[in-house]
DNA sequence: ATGGCCCCATGACCACGATCAAGAAGGAAA
DNA sequence: TTTCCTTCTTGATCGTGGTCATGGGGCCAT
């Protein structure tokens, strides 16, 4: 009977367990010893999986959580004033999310499933606790947002600075080297997102992100397919993305 | 004898004392009881006023310290590839510069002082240190970078959605703020900063700048000579600020 | 199958803001 | 002072990308 009750436990668990997750070489216990992981382990809940376009959370719902993206992906949307959405961020597998919500103590934006997608659910206040005790586990979560912060002046650096077709040609070379890091292939990979929301990521029109793909295509970057893609020349889409001036 | 080395040592750490710093109501030990902030105050090394012009740190060179500004301002500018520079940053007094370099152990960007300015340098490795056995400041530095995560949600939707004209406007709102807070006027201040600087935050042309203040001047929204700024109808600024859309 | 919807592509036009050019005003050093 | 150089302003022109409009194509529900 004990035996029992130790079997379902851990099976049950071991749906959670990050020594068993694929993705714990990049998540936030990547830098824990086994035995710390097992105390990570015991704070992380899990959610039922979240179908397309059902949402993780919703702006302004008090903050509680974040979330280590395990499978699929999502997208951060943020509704300011009477206004237009804006697509501030796209979560992949490993990612975390809701990092930009502890200041305020709710969700600065509604994040959506773009896809079947699962996540693991860490209480901050646990985390918190538990990175008292955990060096590691702090300094790794330092260094979570402090990436987050160097991608966001990326961004703006993008935002402010590129072209139309940079901005595309960036978007693709982004994903792709972070599919390469996931063990996926770089070179062809499915969109999880529409058009539209590539365009409000980067502040384009959806028009434009239609032409420009177009364009590409026809000059020979990458073969696209609905939401397919299939990158032909990364170097030259590259340097193209690196490219500086508008000129 | 041991008086007066007593009272030198005394005398030269109270500058660098928080408790009897004007920003303690702002700055990282915001929530640290007396006796907490004797320990933080010992972690503190002062510098040297840097002079107009002067580099904080370069881009690239090693991550070591975070800093607080105690008064003036300064400027952050990353420079990439062979191109332009991008300012991704104004830092204000009581605003903590460095954080995006805890990440990859150097600083992203090169910091300059604006004008002539005293900074606090909090070496991480024992802030990070202190932030295991002082839970408030932990959460004040998790606080700190999840609000500067937000800050740059809010950046990126403005060079995304907003007109220059809302740039500006926003730009103006958002410093009357700061001031604010701070206990300086809202209405009237001097920018520590160019046009170009301003522009090139912006993602604007100076010549752009130059204009629409010329136009917000001739509304009469503000009254602007060189760099000392009136602030006359801060709600219509507001307003036109949030607005939405671009038509 | 068949309708109804999104999602995506493509064309025509137009406006915002960049760029180019020139000159005025401010500031630092002689 | 005068000079020199940077910063700022203002004008004229042009191009990128937004907007509007239309049509095709995929996908789901019935």
């Amino acid at each position: 009977m004990a035996d029992t009750l130790t079997g379902r436990r851990r099976s049950v668990l071991q749906e959670t367990r990050c020594q068993t997750c694929s993705l714990s070489s990049l998540c936030l216990p990547l830098a824990l010893e086994v035995e710390d992981m097992d105390q990570f382990d015991a704070i992380i809940r899990r959610r039922a999986p979240l179908k397309k376009g059902e949402a993780l959370f919703r702006q302004g719902s008090p903050f509680t959580s974040v979330f280590a993206v395990r499978s699929g992906s999502l997208k951060q949307v943020t509704t300011e004033g009477s206004g237009e959405d804006q697509l501030t961020n796209f979560y992949l597998p490993s990612e975390l999310v809701g990092l930009d919500g502890i200041d305020e103590e709710h969700y600065p934006g509604t994040v959506v499933a773009l896809e079947t997608t699962t996540v693991c659910e860490i209480p901050f206040d646990r985390l918190d606790h538990l990175s008292e005790s955990l060096p590691e586990l702090r300094g790794q979560l330092y260094r979570s947002m402090s990436k987050e912060l160097r991608d966001d002046r990326r961004m703006m650096r993008l935002l402010s600075r590129k072209t139309a077709d940079q901005r595309l040609a960036s978007f693709f070379t982004s994903l792709s080297e972070r599919f390469r890091r996931r063990g996926y292939s770089p070179y062809s990979f499915r969109l999880s997102m529409s058009r539209a929301d590539i365009g409000n990521y980067l502040g384009l029109a959806v028009e434009t992100v239609s032409r420009i793909l177009g364009r590409f295509q026809s000059q020979g970057l990458v073969a696209v397919s609905g939401r397919e893609v299939n990158i032909l020349d990364l170097t030259a889409l590259t340097r193209l993305a690196e490219e500086e001036g508008a000129h």
